[in-house]
DNA sequence: AAGTTCGGTTCACCCCATAC
DNA sequence: GTATGGGGTGAACCGAACTT
């Protein structure tokens, strides 16, 4: 074989390889020399076209790398997808690197190795032949071990416990003589705060499922910034800022939403908060809009590193130019006081925040009732709407009392005793409204730890909404890895069952001709009315005047809002009516009587069990002999075990792990 | 003739060690 | 905690052989 010319290799990178299969998609029939020769088609460094031999390998199951869908993370610039060398090891340490994120323990490298050299004990001793001979858990691999799950270092913020409540008086003096000159409706505030909008729990078994789907790719990171702005007088709650981690979430794509639709404004970041550019973007537009309306403004926020004086960027800041403000008078609360001295977080966040969690809890239970199956998690689109609604459920009466508590304005006198209790008999009141919703769904008449487990969460805390499995708390590397383990095999088959179920079933999209649209037609189709308004490209439509020829023009937002809001009038009426609660109730019975089709039932468990031995036993012949046979159809994206695991030594040992 | 597989070669990426 | 360089390795590449 004669040697070959380096100059002649190139590397394809993961992106380059899907364009190609998406390029062959255009060009089935060509043949590989023509099609080597298309523009399109990536060239050799000195030009000349690829090897066909390699464009065979490229293409091989061309229409099905397509469907997985275009590489994404870190691995979609890489040209060589190499596993790393420890799959498994790697996999339950980022999984307790989770749960202690959860538990809200610092995580050093030291620690990381720590934890590490515990789940290798652990591991070796179930039996798992991951050969760890050599390795050192040194610096390169802990480094490569963040990079490749996503992990980095955060600095740790939030409210210090002890504050010293002498001062408050006098700061609270200082404040007031600050924003003296201002007009009660020219006082604004403004905080950001996280939300976990979707804590669920089994969350060992979705990192399994995410890497089914994603290959590898792994951010299941749910928590995401609001950022809200209210003004003392209560009139001017203004759209409410989303900060997630995507620059366009999967499930935008998805739905073709266009962002400027949605009621809300999103941003994102890699870190999900409203960093530095962010806040200077904010207030850039805040000002102008004000310079605009001509006002003279006060703006109070907390001092966050990330919100930093536009005259005084970070050193270290490389974003666009600082704003000027000009009409905006920024005003920072002192160190640690936020809690008592802030008016969002005297009340109105923590509105907002269980206004949420009632929504959310009523949104499974609508689940649960359009499709009889455990709701699945929500996705960012789901949870902004939820946002959105929450915010807009927030009056301006508890805005003002929150100020009125803040106490740092002296036009607003402090006895709004009658008011005082407002804001807590909102939150009171959407706590019930979680607690009917979560004892709809787990049939249990009360079960108070449960909601309290889920109000418990503080600014970025996490919420545990499961009964049925205790959630980690305190991360515990052993635990971890036997239940992953457990839930990793187990939770594929159960998903195969659910897409056959829903397959069945599917002829509920066609509705029955019933007269009359029914009230769970009409929450559908609203909600599927908004969709299709945020998924519209222009921002505004225009609709001709009832009288005469001019054009009524209004923002989609706006229609996507109160298309949300009439979606939510009607959940919310629907709780009213006892009549559906007999029926949403029987879905969760015992199935006693065959009457019908039984949802949960002893022997479609049985069909799983079975199932599961199956596939994996296919699965390991797959590996061991050919890809002929099942390999074809439906395979593809089923795997349970993440497709970088597949080696024989490791499969063997997952079999016996499962016994 | 066109596409696929085989097998040698290359180099991207892994882990470790060291320096900053 | 991060950056860099070295040694090692195996996934990707590509020409030749083989199959369809």
């Amino acid at each position: 074989m004669p040697p070959m010319k380096s100059s002649k290799k190139i590397g394809l990178t993961a992106i380059q390889k899907y364009e190609l299969c998406c390029l062959r998609s255009r060009y089935p029939k060509m043949k590989l020399a023509e099609f080597a020769l298309l523009d399109e088609c990536p060239r050799r460094a000195d030009g000349s076209p690829l090897a066909i031999s390699s464009l065979s390998d490229h293409l091989k199951g061309w229409a099905a790398k397509i469907k997985e869908g275009c590489p994404q993370g870190p691995v979609a610039l890489k040209q060589k997808n190499r596993i790393e060398s420890y799959p498994f090891l790697e996999h339950f340490l980022a999984l307790w690197m989770d749960a202690a994120e959860d538990a809200r323990i610092p995580v050093t490298d030291e620690i990381i190795r720590t934890q590490a050299k515990i789940i290798q004990t652990r591991l070796e001793n179930a039996g798992v032949e991951e050969p760890y001979d050599g390795f050192e858990m040194s610096n390169g691999w802990t480094q490569h071990f963040k990079n490749r799950h996503n992990f980095g270092r955060l600095r740790t913020h939030g409210q210090s416990g002890e504050v010293d409540q002498s001062a408050l008086p006098e700061q609270r003096e200082s404040l007031a003589q600050e924003l003296m000159p201002f007009a009660s409706c020219d006082r604004y505030n403004c905080d950001e705060s996280g939300l976990v909008f979707n804590k669920q729990p089994q969350s060992s078994n979705v990192r399994l499922q995410k890497g089914k789907q994603l290959r590898g790719g792994k951010d299941p990171k749910t928590r995401i910034t609001t950022f809200h702005i209210v003004n003392e007088a209560g009139t001017d709650k203004r759209k409410i800022w989303v900060v997630g981690r995507a620059k366009r979430p999967q499930c935008f794509r998805q739905q073709r939403v266009n962002p400027d639709n949605l009621p809300i404004i999103y941003k994102f970041n890699n870190k999900a908060w409203l960093l530095t550019g962010l806040w200077y973007e904010f207030l850039r537009r805040f000002n102008e809009e004000m310079r605009i309306a001509q006002r003279q403004i006060a703006l109070v926020t907390d001092n966050c590193p990330t919100h930093p004086r536009p005259e005084s960027p970070p050193i270290e800041y490389s974003g666009p130019t600082p704003p000027v403000l000009t009409n905006i008078k920024l005003i920072y609360l002192p160190p640690c006081t936020t809690s008592f001295l802030q008016p969002l977080d005297c009340g109105i966040i923590a509105s907002f925040k269980a206004s949420y969690k009632r929504l959310y809890a009523e949104y499974m239970v609508q689940h649960f009732n359009l499709h009889g199956e455990r709701p699945p998690k929500i996705d960012i689109l789901q949870a902004i709407y939820l946002i959105a609604s929450a915010w807009d459920s927030i009056s301006p009466e508890t805005i003002r009392n929150c100020w009125a508590k803040a106490n740092i304005t002296t036009s607003m006198a402090s006895p709004a005793n009658s008011n005082e209790n407002l804001t807590d008999q909102f939150i009171s009141a959407q706590r019930q409204g979680v607690l009917a919703a979560w004892t709809t769904l787990h049939q249990s008449s009360q079960n108070p730890d449960i909601l309290n487990s889920y109000f418990d969460d503080a600014d970025e805390g996490v919420g545990t909404l499961d009964s049925g499995e205790e959630a980690v708390l305190v991360p515990d590397a052993i635990a971890i890895v036997e239940r992953g383990i457990k839930a990793g095999v187990l939770d594929c088959p159960a998903n195969q069952l659910d897409k056959i179920d829903y397959d069945s079933e599917n002829d509920e999209q066609q509705p029955l001709p019933i007269p009359l649209i029914g009230l769970e037609t009409a929450i559908h189709y609203t909600g599927e009315l908004s969709r299709f308004l945020q998924a519209l490209e222009t921002t505004t439509l225009s609709f001709p005047n009832t009288f005469g020829k001019g054009k009524n023009t209004t923002p989609v937002d706006q229609l996507v809002s109160s298309m949300q809001g009439l979606n939510s009038a009607l959940i919310i009426y629907r709780r009213t009516r006892s009549t559906r609660q007999t029926t949403l109730t029987q879905f969760f019975k015992p199935n006693t009587h065959n009457s019908g089709e039984p949802r949960i039932d002893e022997q479609r468990v049985q069909e799983g069990r079975a199932f599961v031995d199956l596939e994996m036993e296919r699965r390991y012949n797959w590996i061991s002999s050919e890809e002929d046979d099942g390999g074809e159809g439906e395979d593809g994206n089923t795997t349970c075990v993440p497709t970088k695991w597949v080696t024989g030594s490791i499969n063997t040992a997952y079999e016996q792990l499962l016994r």
